[in-house]
DNA sequence: TAGTAAAATGACTGAGTGGTCATTCCGTGA
DNA sequence: TCACGGAATGACCACTCAGTCATTTTACTA
């Protein structure tokens, strides 16, 4: 309560730099971005992002960790408000996929990450990781009821759970490459009518 | 037939190059991999790289090329000894993750080769994506085989293959982060379980 | 063994970058 | 209107690294 204007107008610095931090990271990846052309997208000088963040890393993890946060919220809302195992299912992945599309920027940062967690297992940034299983955590937990309640067959559902991620996440890749012409909603459906009967009681 | 000796030498060089760029590249990704660090994994000094390869990229696509090629023959090659739809399947599967399980490093190449495509969809580097899509075509036919014989329910055979692709895919990773407790069989089993019951007529 | 040419080497260069900090700008309050 | 303090700036520094090339080493032949 105390400084309005100052923490609005650092919010919004913030934000603006973060923005900017995801355009540039999805497009030339961590190693090959510069500061300069980060400061240069948020329209500010290369000293200032200082005053703001650190460093470069810790611009980078701040605009995956949004993300992630953003997309996580989104999803378990959405899925919250949907009735019965098959219809969750489609809602995860339809939010999943219609985010991405919509923030194509984070989606290239959110797969390289992963990427960069290969080589160290183990040792992973908790944070990062953690947003990462939380949305399979949830699917896991969903399917397990489900199978309680024999809606489902009785599959692991931490691997049924991984495997859905997956084909959202395999979806969302071919849509991008241009892999795929058929329109969002025959690939939803597509995807929804295999695992579905691919786990259904 | 000419200089057999020299050829020899220069294919030996040319192999543990790559070896060594493969390690690097794998562990540090393109950026932060140094020629020097390749170099010195492949014992040899930063200039002798030079003799055999104009630039670090050229390295980098070589090393990439050849593993995926090597994959795919070894997928093709194990896919052709078997008969049924179901078998194939699970071959082509088993062959594929077995192949990476085996080389690491190459998995982490491939990936974040993959992520490199994504922000220059169209533009993209012909062979290797060609070669990317080489597998998935092949499944695609295999499917679309099945489908005609009424052995499998009649889906979009292109979306079907790209999901085993990514259904194996995810296995993979689960496995190299150790997201996944269960035995390598077991993985495969549940994979094929599901996408079986998914497809079957 | 001496002579030669190809292969290998690694010090060096030039381009580029993350991060710093002395200086400038600007909003505010008197 | 002026003076003050925090915000913004961008030239600069220290460092890294791909790629080069003069020099050394090796392999082969006569």
């Amino acid at each position: 309560m105390s400084r309005t204007k100052q923490d609005v107008v650092t919010e919004f610095r913030c934000a603006e730099i973060l923005d900017a931090a995801r355009k540039i990271f999805a497009a030339q990846g961590f190693s090959d971005t510069t500061m300069e052309a980060i400061a240069e997208q948020a329209h500010i000088a290369k000293g200032t992002l200082y005053l703001y963040f650190p460093s470069k890393r810790d611009i980078y993890l701040a605009a995956l960790r949004q993300g992630i946060r953003l997309l996580n919220d989104d999803t378990n809302r959405k899925v919250a408000g949907a009735a019965g195992v098959q219809n969750q299912l489609r809602i995860f992945v339809t939010t999943r996929i219609e985010y991405f599309e919509q923030n194509r920027e984070f989606f290239l940062i959110y797969h390289s990450e992963i990427g960069n967690l290969l080589p160290h297992p183990g040792k992973q940034s908790g944070e990062i990781v953690e947003l990462y299983l939380q949305q399979a955590h949830m699917l896991e937990q969903i399917l397990r009821t489900a199978a309680d309640k024999g809606e489902i067959r009785d599959l692991r559902p931490d691997a049924t759970a991984f495997a859905v991620c997956d084909l959202t996440r395999g979806v969302i890749m071919q849509r991008m490459l241009g892999w795929s012409k058929a329109e969002l909603q025959d690939d939803i459906r597509h995807l929804i009518d295999v695992i579905w009967r691919g786990i259904a009681a």
